[in-house]
DNA sequence: TGCAATGCTTGTG
DNA sequence: CACAAGCATTGCA
């Protein structure tokens, strides 16, 4: 089984994307570059070579920035996640559409790993802000597609990682644009 | 507005 | 492999 990385440019303020894919799909997803989280021997991966397979991630990716796109429609590689953190990952793919965002108490209670609820679900949502933040398929898991119950919520990356988060939000229509908005629309 | 409750992920030894 | 530390939250007073 071979990986590699595919680098993308897009309009986040982070710049570049990075993602690592094999024969299954997509396995990863950086917005810094060279550092993922989870992702054991990322340093080392050759650039991918597979101009096809590279052209659809960039062709994809840019149709989804610019609007034209809501479903990404890219094959995932779960090779990175496992358990616990697999299901959650996969129950927000599967429930979180464009321009729809839930909290993470309720992707907890979605997901059905938590079991007991009688703390309130204070449980859940702090293990599933763990697992959004150890989550190596940033974008194709829409983690910032999960918010705080009470506003925006966080992200990884610290304030750097916000912005990206707001602008992902903003060009699904989530969040109102702002004035330094270079998206479309 | 401020506080207390817990489980999962990750980095070392 | 085992252990310890750090959190992308929530609901109630």
């Amino acid at each position: 089984m071979s990986i590699s990385w595919v680098t993308v440019p897009t309009p986040l303020p982070s710049g570049p994307l990075r993602l690592a894919v094999t024969e299954q799909g997509v396995a990863a997803v950086s917005y810094h570059g060279d550092a993922i989280g989870g992702v054991p021997g990322r340093v080392g991966i050759p650039e991918c070579v597979d101009e096809s397979r590279a052209g659809l991630v960039r062709a994809r990716l840019a149709e989804y920035f610019e609007g034209r796109r809501t479903e990404l429609g890219l094959p995932i590689d779960w090779r990175f996640t496992t358990g616990p953190h697999r299901t959650v990952l996969q129950t927000l793919t599967a429930q979180a559409g464009y321009g729809q965002t839930l909290t993470y108490g309720e992707l907890g209670a979605r997901s059905g790993v938590f079991e007991d609820f009688t703390d309130g679900g204070w449980t859940a949502a702090r293990t599933v802000g763990k697992m959004m933040g150890a989550n190596p398929l940033c974008l194709l898991v829409p983690c910032h597609r999960v918010v705080a119950s009470d506003g925006l919520g966080g992200f990884g990356g610290g304030p750097r990682g916000l912005e990206i988060k707001r602008w992902l939000l903003t060009l699904e229509g989530v969040l109102p644009p702002t004035l330094d908005w270079n998206g479309p629309g």
